[in-house]
RNA sequence: CGGGACGUGGCGCAGUCCGGUAGCGCACCUGAAUGGGGUUCAGGGGGUCGCCGGUUCGAAUCCGGCCGUCCCGACCA
């Protein structure tokens, strides 16, 4: 990496910070257009290992993937009312191909549902053909005013599921059983545990009967929306004439849902756990779990090292990802900030002090309750402590990310001074009751800034909710504020 | 689109007030010594100073116009 001068502190700004960091650790690139997205391979090596680990969550619950088009003809997109309301005014449109003006605009993907109903019509018939559960990876785009890196740029990538049902219950279903996929994921892999619940009427994607989504709680106690997944009803049923044949014989309509996560949870990952010195990697979505530094001086030490260095990288692969650091132009020194800064687990360095003692030194990236940070492992105990060392530092991630949640969370504001008060100096989830009247929040928000981020489920409820809402009113249910992202 | 700032090697900047033919740090290349927490020294390559026009013997610098970017608002995964 080497760089010139020291990250800005994450206390000091965090946005700074955060935009140095994701640039330094090679995650991001500089792009010629204003907030396009550029993913260096270090970024990509992640987006590849989230990609996979969800992509397997999918098809052990039978979807499948597919890809659709890129552009949706202008008509299409206009065939649902309330979603081409959300999105027109964000989409990006061609007007010429070819160098002829083209006779219907195409709209450049925003999301697919307008693009695939049409489509996937065609490939139901009978309720023999149901459920369909379709995949997509690909890119879309939507033009907001204000881009960040990864957390909102023009173009982004993405997976896309659309599932059509026989049933509003096996809609509703779907849509549950995603979310409940989407918690593992942010919770197992990425150790981000999030809050989960349903969107507010009037916040829901556009089109959708209901909308779960996922919020995380980022280190400078903002939320982000790090995904959601949507019950759609018949509304693209009858907007695209998806129906299908019942056992009966009657013509009916589908009930679907959407779902998705995008490359907005890199950003996550760096903003849950990253530090001053640069990325912090889970270890199960870092592309490198251990890198080893040989360090010699002499050509003899040169030769031992380089050849105790070489075994024990054979002796890991294909146990972990690991890498041998051994070029011989950038002093030890120089590798340890290099790959702390960019969020390698653990480093091994192996010199002539550790071949005499038969062991080498491991070092890990970040330290937790006062555990040693550096320690010595004989040689032959590497490969079986290594693993056990990851999945170490994998759950006290999660943990510490937990703990950093709750101690954030606020349950049972009633007091409007409470809430700005809270809102203004350290931030964080606000749970309060509320009246659920969309003045309400509006005033709020205005008056704050926090908004409302969801209506909690279950798991995430508070034992007991105010009964007067924020604004005052009788409270009718439970929401969950904070400034977000 | 409103308010503010800025455009100078890959990146970050100085120089602009007071015109004289472009400089610093990092990165990059070469060589030597170094090597358990960003090595050191020496040498080197790279810029029509955002664009167009004007003033002038002479413009990064002064004047006019245009373009672009960033920050603060409105919009948002």
């Amino acid at each position: 990496m080497a760089e010139d001068k020291a990250l800005t502190p994450r206390s000091e700004n965090f946005s700074a910070w955060y935009n140095e960091l994701v640039q330094r650790s090679e995650l991001a690139g500089h792009t010629p257009v204003r907030g396009c997205m550029v993913i260096r391979p270090h970024g990509y090596a992640i987006w590849e290992l989230m990609q996979s680990a969800l992509d397997g969550m999918f098809k052990a619950t039978g979807h499948q993937n597919a890809y659709f088009p890129l552009f949706i003809p202008e008509s299409y997109l206009k065939k649902e009312a309330e979603h081409v309301e959300g999105f027109a005014p964000e989409t990006a449109v061609v007007t010429i191909g070819g160098g002829k003006e083209l006779e219907e605009r195409l709209i450049i993907r925003p999301t697919s549902e307008a693009i695939i109903w049409p489509i996937m019509a065609d490939w139901i018939q009978s309720y023999r053909d149901l459920p369909l559960l379709i995949n997509q990876w690909a890119n879309v785009v939507r033009w907001e005013m204000r881009t960040r890196p990864f957390l909102r740029t023009l173009e982004f990538l993405w997976q896309e599921g659309h599932t059509a049902h026989a049933t509003a219950e096996e809609a509703e279903a779907e849509a549950l059983l995603i979310l409940d996929i989407y918690r593992k994921f942010m919770e197992e892999w990425m150790a981000m545990p999030p809050v989960v619940g349903v969107k507010a009427e009037w916040d829901k994607f556009a089109g959708a009967l209901r909308t779960y989504a996922l919020e995380a709680l980022m280190q400078d106690n903002w939320a982000l929306q790090a995904g959601t997944t949507h019950n759609l009803g018949q509304n693209f049923a009858k907007a695209f004439d998806v129906k299908y044949q019942t056992e009966a014989g009657e013509h009916e309509y589908i009930w679907s849902t959407s779902w998705g996560v995008s490359t907005r949870l890199l950003g996550a990952l760096v903003m849950t756990h990253s530090d001053d010195q640069g990325l912090i990697l889970p270890p199960k979505l870092a592309p490198l779990q251990a890198v080893i530094v040989p360090i010699y001086k002499s050509d003899g030490q040169k030769t031992n090292v380089l050849e105790a260095s070489d075994r024990l990288k054979s002796k890991l692969e294909g146990t972990l990802r690991v890498k041998l650091d051994d070029r011989d132009t950038v002093s030890p020194g120089a590798k340890y900030y290099e790959w702390e800064g960019k969020g390698v687990p653990f480093r091994i360095e192996i010199g002539p002090k550790d071949l005499e003692k038969q062991q080498v030194t491991v070092v890990r990236r970040v330290t937790m309750d006062g555990e040693q940070r550096k320690f010595p492992l004989a040689e032959n105990e590497v490969l079986t402590r290594l693993p056990e060392l990851l999945d170490q530092m994998q759950s006290d991630l999660y943990e510490a990310t937990l703990r950093r949640r709750e101690e954030n969370s606020y349950r049972g504001i009633s007091d409007y001074d409470e809430f700005k008060r809270i809102v203004s100096t350290t931030g964080g989830f606000i749970y309060t009751g509320y009246c659920g009247r969309e003045e309400c929040e509006t005033r709020v928000k205005d008056d704050t800034k926090a908004t409302i981020r969801l209506i909690p489920d279950e798991a995430f409820r508070s034992e007991s909710v105010p009964a007067t809402c924020i604004c005052g009113g009788k409270a009718q249910y439970e929401v969950v504020w904070a400034r977000a992202y």
